[in-house]
This record gives structure tokens, C-alpha cells and sequence, in this order.
DNA sequence: CCAGACGTTGTT
DNA sequence: GTCTGG
DNA sequence: CCAGACGTTGTT
DNA sequence: GTCTGG
């Protein structure tokens, strides 16, 4: 699974050059013209899912700004929403078309999410020590995720959301989350078009969740600190490497 | 049919 | 909105 | 996911 | 053991 992440590119003008072989024309020039998005996008070198950030996803029809945790559009009130959105940060591959809560996203409303990392803890004797897992050089991982638009009745408020779909371990990931055994799924480069696009067929889409290869993926210990949810864990501390002597190597 | 759930994780 | 359990 | 709490009373 | 907050 993947329940924390670092996100510290916030340029939307970056952003938009990275992913303009998916934005329709006119977007990477509205973009990058436009730095309001710096302001919307703090820096996150660890946030957590369930403080539900605001984070730029990219659908086929552009960028937009989604809450991490998606709530599905027939929900009727705002309790459930609440209460959904804290078990719908991560969606299943396996399954995701089949639930209730992402058939429909799966099927139509698929978008990346950039990322500069995320975090996975890894249980060495008795202990959890986070991980932060990393792409090479100045890439960001482009995770495959779904979102919903969601309207509260009550208030007429629309919550754009998303969810980040989970894959079996690859070899890598399963000595770090070993007991969990799951990644986010991380496209390659040359599937995010057809990720996005509704039309992809459904086989299409099944077959681009696997887990991502272990070629281009970093990981390193990272402070104990980040196990303390009530401390401030956004800092540049959070994704600097420590070193464990008792810890086994990868 | 209706009512109620709808999600993730874990079991060193 | 759609599926499952009873 | 993790760490930490885990209760009662009253209340237009 | 299970729920809540981050």
C-alpha cells in the first residue's frame, strides 16, 4: 500500500512540461504562465494520506487539484464520506473493478499522480523503520491512480478526490514492506497516455496494473521520527537516509 | 425482494 | 450507484 | 500505515 | 483488542 508520500516539485509550469504528451493542447502554455499553483501546493517531503492533501493530478483533460482519499460519487452525506475517505486512499488492482467505490473511476476516471517518493516501513525485530523509495535523478514516479468528483447535497461543496491503486511487492518492495507485500502502482513512462484516456479498453487497463520492475527504484532508511504521527514530519529530515546498524541490508 | 454496506490493513 | 447477505 | 488512547457528566 | 488522530 502506500499511505504517505513526498511531493516537493510544486512548479506547476515543471509539472505541466513533464506531463505535456498527456494535456490537451494549450494546457503546458496555461500552466506554466500561471504560477498560482506554488502558491496552492505547499511542500510536502512526507505527507500523510490521511490528512488528506490537496495534490496536482494529472486526467486526460488536464491538471487538477484532488484530495487524497476518494470519495465516491453516490455517497449521500458527509458522515460517510468522512468515513469512507480514510479506507479509500489506496484501491486494490485486483479488484477495483468490481467494488462499488471504484467501479465507475476505474472504468473512466483514471489520472497520474507525481510523486518524489513515497514511504513504506519495514519490521526488523520487533521494530518498524520507514523507508523512503525513490526514483532515479530527477524523475518523479508517476503513480496510476482514479478519482471522483463528489458533491455534498447539503451544502452544494464539490471535493474533487483521488485514490492511489495498490499492486503486489515487487522483489524489492516485499523486503521492505514485508508484511504487507503491496506497492503503488508505478507506470512507465510509455503507459500514461493510454492510463488516462477513457477509452482504453477495460483488458487494456488490467493488464498496465503490475507491479513496476525494481530497475530505476531506490529506497533507504529514513528517521524513526516519521513513526511519531504528532510531530511536524513534514522537514528535509524526512527523506534523508540513517543508518541502522542493526538493520539487514536490501 | 429489502437493508445495509460500500475501504485499506493485519495475523513475527 | 451497485453489490452482498439474509 | 503508525502511536496512543481506551471514561463519565452536562448540554438549545 | 479496537478505535482515533495524524
Amino acid at each position: 500500500m502506500c499511505y504517505s508520500i513526498a511531493f516537493m516539485e510544486k512548479r506547476a509550469g515543471k509539472l505541466a512540461a513533464r506531463y505535456q504528451g498527456i494535456l490537451p493542447p494549450g494546457w503546458k502554455e496555461q500552466l506554466a504562465g500561471n504560477e498560482a499553483g506554488d502558491d496552492v501546493l505547499p511542500t510536502y517531503y512526507f505527507v500523510s494520506g490521511f490528512a488528506h492533501p490537496n495534490l496536482p493530478v494529472f486526467g486526460h483533460d488536464g491538471m487538477m487539484l484532488a484530495s487524497w482519499g476518494l470519495i465516491p460519487h453516490w455517497v449521500k452525506d458527509r458522515e460517510l464520506a468522512e468515513k469512507l475517505r480514510n479506507g479509500t486512499l489506496n484501491a486494490v488492482g485486483e479488484t477495483a473493478f468490481e467494488k462499488p467505490s471504484f467501479r465507475k473511476s476505474i472504468r473512466s476516471q483514471r489520472c497520474l499522480l507525481p510523486v518524489d517518493g513515497f514511504f513504506e516501513w519495514r519490521a526488523h525485530d520487533g521494530k518498524k523503520y520507514p523507508y523512503f523509495i525513490y526514483p532515479d535523478g530527477d524523475d518523479m514516479f508517476t503513480l496510476g491512480c482514479l478519482y471522483d468528483l463528489w458533491t455534498d447535497k447539503h451544502t452544494g461543496e464539490m471535493i474533487q478526490t483521488f485514490s492511489i491503486i495498490t499492486t503486489p511487492a515487487n522483489s524489492l518492495m516485499a523486503i521492505i514492506h514485508n508484511q504487507k507485500n503491496r506497492m503503488p502502482l508505478i507506470l512507465p513512462r510509455d503507459a500514461e497516455t493510454a492510463w488516462v484516456d477513457p477509452d482504453t479498453p477495460h483488458a487494456t487497463v488490467k493488464d498496465m496494473i503490475q507491479p513496476a520492475g525494481e530497475h530505476g527504484i531506490n529506497a533507504h532508511p529514513v528517521s524513526r521520527k516519521l513513526n511519531y504521527a504528532r510531530q511536524d514530519r513534514n522537514t528535509p529530515e524526512a527523506i534523508e537516509r540513517v543508518t541502522y546498524d542493526e538493520l539487514p541490508d536490501l
